[in-house]
Parts: C-alpha cells; sequence; structure tokens
DNA sequence: GTCTATAAGATGATAGAC
DNA sequence: GTCTATCATCTTATAGAC
C-alpha cells in the first residue's frame, strides 16, 4: 500500500565519509584562492549561516567544524577564531534569533489581545502566536527555515540548547498560556499546560519539514505547505484547548 | 519568571571525551575480565539493548560503537561480528520491536472496532491506537521506553530508520485513519491525513519524555506521567479530528 | 565466538607565521 | 583577521590468533 521508495533524506556519514561515498572532486590540488576581504562582521554570520543550516538537518555530533567553514568559505581555525569551541559555536546559532523569534510571537498576542479587547477568541489568539513563525518560516530566507527546524529539533531533544530554550522560549509560552486562560476561565493551568504540550508537539514537527507526511498520505498533505499546516493546526488545537478544560480540578 | 537551573539533559561530548570531563576511574590497568560464556543468542541482543539506549538518547552520531560495546559489556569487534557497519546495527535495532510495536496497535484497534461495532467513538478508536505504546513504555522494562524515544526521534528526523518507519508504521496509520473515516464521514482524506499529523507530533513529543514540559509547568505536569498525556491526548485530539472536518473538499 | 592488535583515516583544537 | 601546519586523540572497521 506505502511506497518504500519515496524520496526521504539520505543518510549521513560524516563529513568526510560522505564526500568519499559521493566520488566527490579531487580535493583541489594547490593553494585554495585567498577569502576575498569581507565586511565587518561579515565572517561571523557566514558561519553562523552554514552552522545553523547543517546543525538543523544533521544535529550537533552530524556536523564537524571542518564541514560548517567549509560551507561558509572560511577557513577551519576561523570557526574556532570567533567562537571557540564547538558546543559554544551551536549555543551562539541558537541564541542568535531566540529574542527575536520570541519578542515578535509575544508583540503578536498582545497585539492581538488589546485589538480584540472581549471579543478575543481562542482561534484568534493561537492564529497570532503560530503564524509569525510559519511566515518566517516560509518568507524570511533560508536561514529562518533552518532555525525553525533547529527548534523542533531543540524542543524535542533538549540536550543542546535546552538552557536556551527555556530561557527564551518559556516566557513566550507563559504569556499565551496567561492569555488562553481568559479564554478559557474554567480551565486548570495543568489542563492548559497539558494542552500546549499537544499544540506545542504538532508545531513542532510541522516546523521539522521532514517530509513523512508527505510519503505518508502519498502526496495529498505537505509538509512544507505551512499555510495550510497553520490553517489546520488553529482549528485543531482550539478544539482541542476546548475539549480539555475541566480534565484535572483547578486548584483553589 | 522560569527557573533557568532545572534538571535538563546534560550536554554529552562523544564518549572518550566525556570520560575524561568526568574525571573517570583511570581505565582499568591490565587484562579485561573475560566475559562469560553466554547462552546463545544472548550477546547479541545485548548489544542490541545497549545500542536502542545509546541511540534513543544521543542520536546516530553521538553514539560510538565503542560505547554501545562497552555499555553492553562486549568487546567492540563483537558489536561489527554481529552487526557489520555502524549504520546496519541502528537499523536492526529499529527493526527489531518494530512489527511488534504496530501489530500490537492494528490488532488493538481492529478488536476495538469490532467490539464497538456500531457504537464505535472517536475517542474509542484513539485510546485503542495510543494506549498499547503508553503502556509499553511504562511497564514494557527499558527497553520498550528507549525504543518509544527512538521512534519518537526518527519520527522527528527521518535521516535514520525513516525507511523502515514508513514500511511498517504507515500501514498501521492507514488503518487508524480507515477506521477514523469511518466514525467520520464526511471528513476528506486530506483533512484526515493533516489531523493525524496534529496528534503524531503530539505523541513524538510524549514518547521522547524530554523534561521540557516539567520545567515549563514548573513542575504541575510532568512529561513521565504517560497516564495523564494518554487522557489529555485522546480527548484533544479526538474534539481536533472533529473540528477541521471539511477543511478540505472531499474528492469526488 | 571472543579477543588482540592495528590499519587507515577523521576530528576538535591550537600555535604561530603572515 | 586569516591561513598553514600540526598535535593528540578518537573513530570505524578488519585481520588473524585463540
Amino acid at each position: 500500500m506505502s511506497k518504500p521508495d519515496a524520496a526521504l533524506p539520505t543518510p549521513r556519514p560524516v563529513a568526510a565519509a560522505r564526500r568519499k561515498a559521493a566520488g566527490a572532486a579531487p580535493a583541489r590540488r594547490g593553494r585554495p584562492p585567498k577569502a576575498q576581504a569581507k565586511a565587518a562582521g561579515e565572517t561571523r554570520e557566514l558561519i553562523l549561516d552554514a552552522a545553523e543550516d547543517l546543525f538543523s538537518k544533521h544535529g550537533f555530533y552530524g556536523v564537524t567544524i571542518r564541514e560548517v567553514a567549509r560551507e561558509a568559505g572560511v577557513d577551519t581555525a576561523l570557526v574556532h577564531y570567533y567562537f571557540g569551541a564547538k558546543r559554544d559555536l551551536f549555543d551562539a546559532v541558537f541564541l542568535r534569533r531566540a529574542a527575536v523569534w520570541n519578542d515578535e510571537r509575544v508583540a503578536a498576542i498582545d497585539r492581538y489581545a488589546e485589538t480584540a479587547g472581549e471579543a478575543m477568541t481562542l482561534e484568534g489568539l493561537l492564529e497570532a502566536f503560530l503564524r509569525p513563525p510559519f511566515e518566517w518560516s516560509l518568507k524570511g530566507g533560508p536561514g529562518w527555515k533552518h532555525y525553525a527546524a533547529l527548534v523542533a529539533q531543540t524542543n524535542a531533544n533538549p540536550s543542546f540548547g535546552g538552557e536556551t530554550m527555556a530561557r527564551y522560549f518559556d516566557p513566550a509560552i507563559h504569556r499565551l498560556i496567561e492569555l488562553i486562560a481568559k479564554v478559557l476561565p474554567d480551565a486548570s493551568e495543568v489542563d492548559l499546560y497539558w494542552g500546549y504540550h499537544n499544540l506545542s508537539g504538532a508545531l513542532t514537527l510541522t516546523l521539522g519539514e521532514t517530509g513523512r507526511l508527505d510519503r505518508l498520505s502519498n502526496g495529498l498533505a505537505r509538509s512544507g505547505d505551512l499555510e495550510t499546516a497553520g490553517d489546520y493546526m488553529v482549528r485543531f488545537a482550539a478544539a482541542g484547548f476546548r475539549a480539555v478544560v475541566g480534565m484535572s480540578p483547578r486548584q483553589p
């Protein structure tokens, strides 16, 4: 019934093993061309961009410093010069967009809450909270798409970036839950946390854009169709939140 | 507001680096004790168990063969003797429980559908489909818990195990969707696939037991409380499925 | 089946010339 | 800031003795 041969991300041997397997160009002889002079801070950003891309696809251990340098078009030693240890590079990547990402989401729900006033709805709130990341992932350039996948990965396994995630993402989530509580006054805090947990999983899986859904549905639904994903998610989660109200008794 | 110092999985340098960092025992001198004779097939299982544990926590690249051998209490060369390349070991781990896992879920929803007959409900179906993995993770011993986390990881990033996942998991999911279609006759296939996508994300995040929820909720809700997670998930997803019925027009 | 020894190469990181 | 050269270590994987 299912077609076990559709396109899935290919397994990825670490840097050199992959180059070998791919029968890649025989490692250009002689001097590599000197890098052109870069604008101030540009090298730093190039490295972050490359690392963001690779970490989001292969995880911390699946990426080598050499690979990052190669994709960034800079020398290996420069990566250490700018960021120190590999782990620090990862943290820098995750940190770079964390504040923007969350400030924007908080601003969006606050703006919505103020505009809507008494007419505030659950769907409206979720829409305001979910749409910014989807929009960035779609239209913010490749960096934002990679970052979205990195956030998804970190949410699913906080071994790397967990600290940063808790520091920057949790306050935004708390604000959302606070506002949902106004719309669902009978919900307990526990109800809302479990509700958010369910939403969070869906969001994470969506931002990862793994292609699983494409294959499962034989192309009927596409992982990368974030517009549609958002529409379904808002409806699905709003109904879900309402359905779990009252499952745990409220604290007195 | 959040406590940025609670317990989260610690970053994990690769094998030797971690041993060094931990200031571990000075690598015992002299001959290691010979392994006792093992029952037939036991060594194989020991290796699979160790690999399952480690892969589920650190991913493919975050685990070394030496580490697997050490945790299994066998010689490094034996891992290759039994499984060949590292990638083949990973596949063997993922494959070992794939059939059981999915056969049991299909059996559970089929049994439910037959017993309930006309009285079949969405909640009943989801309960039948979701409870087995939760039960195993809770009561099936550590192996099943590790496997659940591995499934979660693979769903979130199918670079490794994607093929196996599609082959073994998709048919079970298709069967679930088929039965949901009976309960929600007005839903289009697309509606159901997006609905399942939302459920799948929640399931994945839950089986991962990352501790994110514990921290976010300051201990009010616990990732490891799979009983409660299941109760909320059934209610949340059932309402979600109903809410998305009709969003995409049905195929003629 | 189990272990020793070792090949063959990749990796994170740094010192120091320019 | 950038690049070369290199260290010290780790990694997968195999050949071959027992």
